[in-house]
DNA sequence: CTGTGTGCAAAGGGTTTGCAAGTAC
DNA sequence: GTACTTGCAAACCCTTTGCACACAG
């Protein structure tokens, strides 16, 4: 027995949130996709949707830990579902997420070079990490 | 003799910028200030500025390789200078970014423990690393 | 039934665009 | 003189707020 994709009803429940048609609908996507999801890539997959549901709707994932927005260069939001154990307003994640200059995709991806315990830094008091990387994903490369 | 502070008209010249009065303002709070600057701190230290001529000279640092953007978790746009030899559209830094959740300033941070070469990742093309920290700066955590 | 979620309209705020006048070189 | 820069107004677009109706539990 392979590890199932988790029922979105399921993830709802468990975070405290009411089952509803369009956060199944939501859910799904990123369910279905390989890396994360940017703003535009839901709009995209969404149709019939109003924009101000899917802002609410992604707003009360992120405070409920379902998803984490990811910090890039360029200006669009990228969300993750969060694949640990976190709570509202408390996300853990020690992987690196790798924005492709090419398809624009970021992806989540392990590496051991993380090695920031807390308070590395002379002085500095370090409670969170975030490593971005920026280059040519798997596919992008094959193609070029 | 330490080292002088580079004087604004041979930064603007040497980037093949128009000397103006209002970009060596800008420039000249960039050479004051230690960490970087938010679109916000820049706003906060100018009078009777044009906030789209703003815009447009920071895009023009950007563009000539004076100044870089900093990615936060936070919305607020971040600049800092570059201090090694960046061209046009192509920047190199090898320190971390220390985000301060008290003060808000964001901080270069030289650290060791940046180990990333090119290809680290399997199958991925690293060109690019940005490494966010985020917590207590020193000055912040004195007062706490 | 009660509290939460949804959808529409409108407000709010930051950023970009257009253009005429001003300035660097 | 020519090309670039500036400043103002307006357009744009993303995000938030308000509110009435719909729906989950």
């Amino acid at each position: 027995m392979h590890l199932a994709i988790k029922d979105t009803k399921e993830i709802l429940k468990s975070h405290k949130l009411r089952v509803t048609a369009f956060r199944e609908e939501v859910l799904h996507l990123f369910n279905e996709s390989e890396p994360t999801l940017s703003l535009r890539d839901l709009e995209q997959n969404l149709e019939n949707y109003d924009r101000v549901t899917l802002y609410r709707t992604l707003k009360a994932f992120e405070d409920h830990g379902i998803i984490h927005k990811v910090p890039t260069d360029n200006q669009q939001v990228y969300y993750g579902m969060c694949k640990e154990a976190c709570g509202p307003n408390e996300h853990h994640h020690s992987h690196a997420h790798f924005n492709c200059r090419a398809c624009e995709n970021v992806f989540c991806v392990e590496t051991e070079a993380i090695r920031f315990g807390k308070n590395v830094i002379e002085g500095y008091q370090v409670e969170k990490t975030e490593i971005l990387l920026e280059g040519l994903c798997p596919d992008c490369t094959d193609k070029s």
